[in-house]
DNA sequence: CGTTATGTTGATTCAGATCAAGAGCGGTGG
DNA sequence: CCACCGCTCTTGATCTGAATCAACATAACG
């Protein structure tokens, strides 16, 4: 099977087998890759696409900026999310969507997905799962923002991309990510400076190291618990009552 | 038709007119209308429920709370809103769902909605755009939470709740909103407190008053201009392109 | 009418922003 | 291979918006 199908099936799979037709629904599709350069933008605010994208390869935002140049990450992405199903469905992007390292998607077009949907329930179901992860994801960023402190903020926020990076099969034995602080900080709230000295005293703690550019994270349990991270608002594998 | 069905019927409708045979299996609903209290759990964290609920009458909010007892409501909820399509589709509700005011509300199986999803798209793509739209919702009070100063984050969030009560057709001319402070304090991340001196300040700018419990929009163009308000995420009547 | 909620006001404190100035580092071209 | 330029990171000093603390006032409510 093509790698770019493998990753769309693990994805949809996390909530449940796919059928064999579903399977080869998947299976019969064509994919054009392409690749796009760090620093990018794959969508933005008030776009109509026509497709959505499915991400193979590298990390993508999800981003706001307010008048005042201000900006607001909304969530981080990596391989196997399917972006901008907002796009499908509402019409219309009310976010920007920009590349944090060199990445590589697949776009699937619009046409094809409202196909699944008209025939093919269950992978419409799962789509729509998907979505509501996201949604359960969003919820914990509003908690995180608004009622933990700054190290807390930073600490969740470190846990909740390597489960992530995880569940997507990237993470080995030592995760690490390649994030600077100006994205720390407009995904928490906090001020580029703050944010420094958070990590500074994370690093103090032992808890986190960086090495170059990227952040590893050198005591989990540790992370986990400076964060209060509790993963279960990512519904790994949640697995609704059978229809 | 039965007020019910009639609300149903327009909060579906909100993404485009529904064919007659999917009116007519929303036409042959049984419903079982049920009143609960103010200040009454409709849902709580973790809760494996076997139906979703349709608000048919007053005020209801999403929201967590963490160890230490801070709450964080997530999203409020208004005639015609459906609760808990989450717990639907994820098997488990992560926030609990309380009452603001008296309610009446209408159990619709999961069962039910599974029919829908496998039998009539129509109707499950509206579901989910519904899904999409609370996403959209849920961004922008990130947003409003992490990057906006506190008169204008209560301003923001007021201008979204008399929108949407007007949506649902509730507000008249003279917009007024049953809220306590306590309840702007838990959404937008402010303390009691301050809350109350940012209501003094909207108050003395003459963009709002409070009658008694309940609050009312004097100048509605100010209000929006002070929470830098644009309806625009809501996605009201958002008709994404024919299927 | 007490009694408990919620709202109001002022004084004080504090977490994190802002301002300002280096330091390190990666890339680029001579 | 080195010199330079522009990032991002780092550190310290100061400021400030909002929290907290502590009374008291005023509703709502049985």
């Amino acid at each position: 099977m093509a790698p770019t199908i493998e990753i769309l099936v693990r994805k949809l799979e996390q909530f449940g087998k796919l059928s064999s037709s579903e399977r080869q629904i998947l299976e019969n599709l064509h994919f054009d890759v392409q690749q796009v350069d760090v620093h990018q933008d794959l969508g933005w605010d008030g776009q109509r696409s026509l497709h959505c994208l499915l991400l193979l390869n590298g990390m993508v935002c999800r981003y706001r900026v307010m008048q005042d140049g201000q900006r607001q990450i909304m969530s981080f992405h990596f391989p196997g999310d399917i972006l901008d199903l907002s796009g499908l469905l509402l019409g219309r992007l009310d976010h920007g969507i920009g590349t944090l390292t060199p990445v590589e998607v697949a776009p699937i077009a619009h046409a094809t997905l409202r196909g699944w949907i008209e025939h093919h329930p269950g992978l419409g179901r799962r789509l729509w799962q998907d979505t509501l992860a996201d949604a359960a994801v969003f919820r914990e960023w509003m908690v995180n923002i608004s009622r933990r402190p700054a190290s807390a903020r930073v600490a969740h926020l470190l846990c909740e991309m390597v489960t992530r990076m995880r569940d997507a099969g990237l993470v080995q034995d030592h995760p690490s990510l390649p994030i600077a602080a100006a994205e720390l900080a407009d995904s928490t709230g906090l001020s580029v400076v703050h944010v420094n000295r958070v990590l500074q005293e994370l690093r103090t703690r032992r808890l986190v190291e960086s090495r170059g550019k990227t952040l590893a994270v050198l005591d989990w349990d540790g992370l986990k618990h400076a964060g209060g991270f509790d993963p279960d608002y990512l519904h790994q594998g949640a697995m609704p009552a059978a229809a």
